[in-house]
DNA sequence: GTGAAAGCGCTAACAC
DNA sequence: GTGTTAGCGCTTTCAC
């Protein structure tokens, strides 16, 4: 590293002194035209900019925002993270990654080290917390914002799309579709998202009187919901026993996932055979090769509600934690069939 | 934010002094057993953790590498940045994320955000650099490493896999293959990559005597890759003229969307119509929906070679730039017809 | 409006 | 081995 360039450095180049040089390079300054020139053209000359870190030192404002995520396969994650990215950058913050494995339940050391870099913010996109671990948080007063994900803990805020209404809508829409064999592949189970989305899909079902055919797990993995596909699906498995003729998946990232296995493995067609219905509408999900059905999560204004929410949080310590749910709309395309009249557009 | 607490409470409480706990703190701390204990104690009561930015002051090292990123929507890089980041943070050091937007070349303002948050290193993983960038950089003293590009400027590091030789071959595929119009959807013309896997695909083919068919630029990006298809495949712009029987296509993500394309809009079967070839192996190539055959950029071994120069450009400044190169190889899938004894395994 | 001085939380000489 | 002292580069009173 060669030999930093300091506010001394310019000062003394431009006859001043150093704090007046902080002045004309702090936002809220108070320096003369002439001043202001003067130092502007010596900090130039010399290629000057303030260290960050040191004023963070000071002024307690890091602009730094901790980003805890895991699993980028899941293209719902990197999309929320470019677009989290880019809107904090345009508040002047950015993001420290911290990947999560999901593996080893290595959260409570993330923590620790996203605490030692004195972020001024935290949003969980992966894993979830402990009420330990929000405790923790808390207590070191830096807000945190789960997204994607909730937790019973009120004191942490949380954005989210409506998915008890989104499970709901699947299981209004598959029973229209007059679907005699309804299954679902869920997610993880300790994630609030497969919870809300299961029950209202369960609970929808109930009320209309219609059992639940068959359910597994994928744990929003690709290869597990493959698994989960071929316990559903495989004929050594369903030995006579006839198959779903629709199946909810927790995520369109196993939505996918279980459809090349189905069609793949099984040669069954979709939606002939069988029809499926995903969640989060990621990119991928319009593919022609796809053209998945699935609950459209708003990214857009979950990312917008995220921000504002942690800016907030951060420049008022004493505004109450939120939590917002945003409605997804129902996203027809042609990996289910579609009951009479239910047609986009 | 609540009261931090700092090493002057810990080393109050436990009775020594503030640079005690310092030391006890520090890698190569030099702490009798009893001291360690004692402060170790004092600091987990409060809930002590050192502050990095304080520390990354006065050793001017601030374990933050900057990365500089974009198109997530392409696959290859959510991969990279993953691997990155768990490789890095496996090394003590954490990733600030800089998303450079394709559309501006802001490239200049995001490197000075970089440098005024004292990161140690910096990876380009996206954008490329003009030389006057470069320049400032080594300049700045801080070390850079280009991920999956190269540059004229001979002072940056970099990793790519040998894209020259990756070109060639799937023109030897291509023609071995006995495909009779060969043609190519290149990405943005500006990217080293895409210089070198055209020249190494072009090379083989004139030195085979085989024409290109017909070009087109896709840019890297999905929708001018669909336009690319287009302009190549549409009947109103081929109106009468044939139809390439083989196209290779400069990165997977553009290759799918060709797929896609061609598939949906025009019919076309792969690899019956046309055999189609990309770059890079992203996962999404291996699903049985589009069986990719592509090059392969060992992205493990990119990774690591990256993250171990840059570490050893940061704590050795005078070792030399280095610009490695990796062999990708050909994985052949069923999006392109086979040539006798070709097969893999 | 400007300069002098203090100090953010920590590490690194330096004495003992 | 431990405490004392002096800063890292900056912001922020406080006089003027």
């Amino acid at each position: 590293m060669k030999e930093a360039i300091t506010s001394q450095h310019v000062a003394r180049k431009a006859g001043v002194s150093q704090s007046a040089v902080s002045r004309v390079f702090s936002p809220g300054a108070s320096a003369s035209a002439e001043m202001t020139a003067k130092v502007q053209q010596a900090a130039n000359e010399l290629g000057y900019r303030p260290n960050i870190l040191a004023r963070s030192l000071i002024t307690g404002k890091s602009k730094i925002i901790g980003v805890v995520v895991a699993y980028l396969e899941n293209q719902f994650y990197p999309q929320a993270l470019e677009k989290l990215s880019l809107a904090l950058q345009q508040q002047g913050f950015h993001v420290l990654v911290f990947m999560a494995t999901m593996t080893d339940d290595n959260v409570d050391q993330l923590l620790d080290e996203l605490l030692d870099y004195q972020v001024e913010g935290i949003i969980m996109a992966s894993a979830s917390m402990s009420s330990d671990l929000a405790r923790r948080c808390r207590k070191s007063g830096v807000p945190v914002v789960l997204f994607n994900r909730r937790q019973d803990d009120e004191t942490l805020s949380a954005v989210t799309s409506n998915n008890i209404l989104g499970g709901r809508k699947v299981a209004q829409f598959l029973i229209a579709g007059n679907h005699q064999r309804i299954a679902h592949i869920a997610g993880w189970e300790g994630a609030s998202t497969q919870r809300d989305r299961e029950l209202g899909f369960i609970t929808e079902l109930q009320q209309q009187g219609v059992p639940l055919f068959n359910r597994e797990v994928g744990n929003y993995h690709f290869e597990s919901a493959q698994q989960a596909a071929r316990a559903m699906f495989g004929r050594e498995k369903t030995n006579g026993k006839p198959i779903p003729d629709a199946v909810f998946v927790g995520n369109d990232h196993m939505a996918l996932a279980v459809m090349e296995c189905i069609r793949d493995e099984f040669g069954l067609r979709v939606p002939e055979d069988v029809s499926i219905v995903g969640y989060d509408d990621v990119d991928l999900a319009s593919w022609p090769s796809f053209s998945l059905t699935t609950i459209r999560q708003p990214l857009n204004r979950m990312v917008s509600e995220t921000v504002n929410t942690l800016v907030n949080n951060i420049n008022d310590s004493a505004s109450a934690s939120s939590r917002i749910e945003i409605d997804g709309d129902l996203i027809i395309r042609n990996s289910a069939r579609v009951p009479d009249g239910w047609n986009n557009a």
